[in-house]
DNA sequence: CGGACAACCTGGCGGC
DNA sequence: TGCCGCCAGGTTGTCC
């Protein structure tokens, strides 16, 4: 679940606690989470690394470490977390990296599902040159936008959550964006006009820059670094709405499955 | 290019 | 109460 809000939420509240730290020692306790590098060699090589900065790219957590780049993945319940040595944060019961830091804390990794991954390189470019632009930035204008989709003649939703196409949305944003934009989320990409299109860069920069003001979507899993919950999710218009009035006709909010996700759309102000 | 689908995983939940 | 099967969804990889 772990959108682009949730993992901007979740570098704003580590990057005061992680910000010039130095990583003493890492213990694994998942092989499997470590991407790329046996595990016991992750643990050698970042040993003694200071954290020079924390920030994001796309759904990647991003460490810049002395000689290397540590990227996290939350993918769908990774969660990510500072608590005391040896203390029980009650977060711990699915951990599976444990980094020990300079000043008596440790930055936890817990993941129930073990989807999410961490990668120790000094080409991070290798994961995240693929990835397209960041919908929040300046850079990223309507024009650019139309640039990403031309040519494309996919359903719209399946290319919103393409990651190379734009950075950071997954399906709820996808969902919530669409319904803003009252475009068909099986609308084929070259049908959308010029006005739907810019409707729909609006769309997404809203419901993007809207979750992030409101700490993340607490579906399910995802939680903020200390624990508590984002509040995005009480303001969901179409996600997970199934059967309830549209809040802008009233029609009951459709969902069906489309490229194998969830999708929830209004039939009848979505065309 | 695109679409379908499997794989990676575990827990929650509805149905029986 | 317990068992079964489905669903949740980010990403990669395979196949047609």
């Amino acid at each position: 679940m772990p959108e682009l809000p949730e993992v901007e939420t979740v570098v704003r509240g580590l990057h005061p606690l992680l910000r010039g730290r130095i990583i003493w020692s890492a213990q694994v306790y998942w092989a499997g989470t470590v991407a790329d590098l046996p595990a016991p060699d992750f643990e050698e090589r970042i040993a003694g690394q200071q954290i020079k900065e924390i920030g994001r790219r796309g759904k990647y957590i991003v460490l810049d470490l002395s000689n290397d780049s540590l990227l996290i993945h939350l993918k769908m319940t990774g969660r990510l977390y500072i608590a005391g040595a040896g203390q029980d944060s009650g977060e711990d019961r699915w951990m599976r990296v444990v980094f020990a830091l300079d000043n008596g804390k440790e930055l936890r990794f817990s993941d129930l599902r073990k989807f999410g991954r961490v990668y120790l390189t000094s080409t991070p470019g290798k994961y995240l040159d693929k990835l397209g632009p960041e919908p929040l930035y300046d850079s990223f204008t309507p024009e650019v936008f139309c640039e990403r989709l031309a040519g494309r003649a996919g359903q719209i939703k399946p290319l919103l959550m393409n990651q190379a196409i734009v950075a950071g949305i997954g399906n709820i944003y996808a969902d919530e964006a669409l319904w803003y934009a009252g475009i068909d989320p099986r609308r084929k990409a070259d049908t959308l006009t010029q006005e739907e299109q810019d409707t729909l860069y609006r769309s997404v920069r809203k419901v993007l820059s809207d979750g992030i003001e409101r700490e993340g979507a607490s579906v399910n899993w995802y939680r903020k670094p200390d624990g508590s919950t984002g509040s995005a999710q009480e303001y969901f218009k179409a996600y997970g709405q199934s059967d309830k009035p549209c809040p802008r006709c009233g029609t009951p909010i459709r969902k069906i499955r489309l490229a194998q996700r969830g999708t929830h759309f209004c039939p009848l102000c979505q065309q």
